[in-house]
RNA sequence: GGGCCGCUAGCUCAGCUGGUAGAGCAACAGACUCUUAAUCUGUGGGUCAAAGGUUCGAUCCCUUUGCGGCUCACCA
């Protein structure tokens, strides 16, 4: 194991050994992620997450004890009304409310951050991210943060200074390092006014034009802003490496400015590591968040196994773009991810370069590190498992009866393949890749079209499942013959007649995976 | 305006700590009287954006330029 390691090219064992490199030898690593659930959390920020988890396994595999923590912002400010969420007119009049005093008009949970934040914490698990969950709302309300709060306070010139740094418009001399939320109506529409040297506050409500003074270890009113905050929180936790999105991680962005901020908390910045953003491919082209048609990670685990789905992260930098599609490129994806587990068992030679290469990307796309399989899972083509699908109109009992040789626990994998198949196929595959079998309607054959279908058919009867598939396909085209017909016309008959489309999958193939007793049940009624 | 990323075969990209380039698809040739981005065999194809520099040697490192994209400078 320690072997494979050392000479790991992948990206998660070279930033984990970065950070052993940079922090030193610790008794306990942290590493930090988090978002504000200020909307339904999308893909994109899942980035982010699996960024952290997976350097997070490198790093536990070098054998050190490392502490993994997430943290929801949620006592940020509620800014927009996201288009997919119910009550528009009832949610804007929360707006300027801290997201944990939003409620949820979807049901769900007892406030609007939580409810957006439990959707995570429930699907996580299944591609094996187990964080450890920290709540800026909770902590904040509850004066957890006040010794720091006063702190920021007591250093607010020097903090405006390393601010003003890279802002055109200079911080003014009446600016405080916080920001209030009113007593009066939750809304953080006010301005701080004055700070008695201690734990009082005076602010003022912009909108009520009303003055308060309130004790910021008792009133949870008060926060640090984003820019303070988050190096206030690096210090807090001991953070030694967090990743950030490409808004954060360039000249003047929120890293720059907290890393030197984070000197006033007596502190050093994290490891970091820019992300970039993951764009969305063929999902019915509504996808942007301002149409509030978000794709999140239960979107993409309707099409994708869990173990594909890091994979999807695990094979690309993170500092390079990429597209989760949910066109025909998901084939590719599904073959791609194959392709790498043959390789991985050796099904497959290649050079030891890419092999270990390729190796580390399976074990890293494995949901549990401690259960990579044992054996590949059952070799066969996603597309032909479409098919097969199809033919079963969805029955996966039906279609693993077709596949007698699997293993135990390669049924188990298709099982959760072919879920993501038939969703697939129902939701998002081109119209022309869909088919289901006829049923009650027929085609509507003159005589001679029904001629050739039973001459079709008692080859069908005969040879089927006796000859191969090429020899077969001779029978196909001396029906065509035998009958006269153009084998482009009779092809589109036997299509139409079994399907009700002009074209199919490869029709030799196809009618044996169909089987002989589904065909001819169809070309019988003819 | 600052910064970052990209520019490699017709297309999408891989190539990572410097040793004169790879994959898939497309193209072309051949199998198959055959369809949905169908199958098999084979072939061709690149001044690695441009120009300098460092080096025995550069797609890779440095500088400059061009083109494309993103991002910060308001909030988070």
């Amino acid at each position: 194991m320690s072997e494979i390691q050392n000479q790991s090219t992948h990206w998660a064992d070279i930033t984990a050994d970065k950070i052993i490199r940079e922090k030193g030898e610790k008794s306990l690593y942290t590493c930090a992620s988090g978002i504000t659930p200020s909307g339904t959390v999308h893909i994109g920020n899942f980035r982010e997450i699996i960024t952290v988890e997976l350097v997070v396994r490198a790093l536990r595999e070098k054998g050190k004890n490392v502490r993994f923590i997430y943290s929801w912002d949620d006592y940020d400010v509620f800014r927009k009304v996201p288009k997919n969420m119910p009550e528009q007119e009832k949610l804007e009049g929360y707006l300027r409310f801290p997201i944990t005093l939003v409620p949820d008009t979807t049901g769900r949970a007892e406030n609007y951050a939580r409810a957006n934040e439990k959707a995570v914490e429930d699907i996580l698990p299944a591609v094996g991210v187990h964080p450890e969950y920290l709540y800026q709302a909770a902590r904040y309300r509850a004066g957890y943060y006040a010794e720091d709060i006063r702190h920021a306070l007591e250093h607010r010139d020097e903090i405006r200074a390393i601010l003003n740094e890279y802002r055109t418009e200079p911080l003014p001399e009446s600016w405080w390092p916080v920001a209030v939320f009113s007593s009066f109506t939750n809304k953080d529409t006010t301005t701080v006014l004055s700070w008695d040297g201690e734990y009082g506050l005076t602010y003022r409500d912009d909108e009520l034009d009303k003055t308060e003074t309130i004790d910021i270890r008792t009133t949870p009113n008060t926060k640090l802003p984003w820019r303070i905050d988050w190096p206030m929180r690096w210090v807090k936790e001991g953070v030694d490496f967090e990743p950030g999105g490409k808004d954060h991680l360039t000249e003047g962005g929120s890293y720059d400015t907290s890393k030197n901020v984070v000197k006033v908390f007596g502190g050093e910045a994290p490891v970091t590591m820019r992300y970039d953003f993951v764009q969305i491919k063929g999902h019915g082209g509504k996808i942007s968040s301002s149409s509030g048609d978000v794709v999140d990670l239960y979107d993409v685990l309707e099409v994708y196994p869990p173990e594909i789905v890091r994979y999807l992260f695990v094979g690309t930098r993170p500092s390079a773009e990429f597209a989760i599609s949910f066109d025909l490129d998901v084939l590719k994806i599904y073959e791609d991810y194959d392709n790498t587990e043959r390789i991985y068992f050796g099904l497959i030679q290649t050079n030891d370069k890419k092999r270990e290469k390729e190796r580390r990307i399976y074990e890293l796309s494995q949901v549990d590190d401690r259960k990579i399989p044992s054996e590949p899972g059952y070799q066969i083509p996603f597309r032909h498992l479409c098919n097969y699908l199809q033919i079963y109109s969805g029955d996966m009992e039906k279609v693993l009866s077709r596949l007698p040789d699997a293993t135990e626990s390669q049924k188990e994998r298709l099982r959760v393949r072919m879920k993501c198949a038939w969703t697939w196929l129902e939701k998002y595959a081109p119209e022309d890749f869909c088919f289901s079998l006829r049923s009650d309607e027929l085609y509507d054959a003159t005589v001679e079209e029904r001629k050739a279908l039973h001459e079709l058919a008692d080859f069908v009867d005969q040879y089927l499942e006796t000859k191969s598939e090429k020899e077969f396909s001779e029978y196909i085209y001396q029906t065509a013959k035998d009958n006269g017909m153009e084998n482009a016309d009779f092809f589109r008959l036997v299509y139409q007649a079994l399907i009700g489309k002009d074209k199919g999958p490869k029709l030799a193939s196809f009618l044996a995976a169909c089987g002989r007793e589904k065909v001819l049940e169809i070309l019988r009624r003819y």
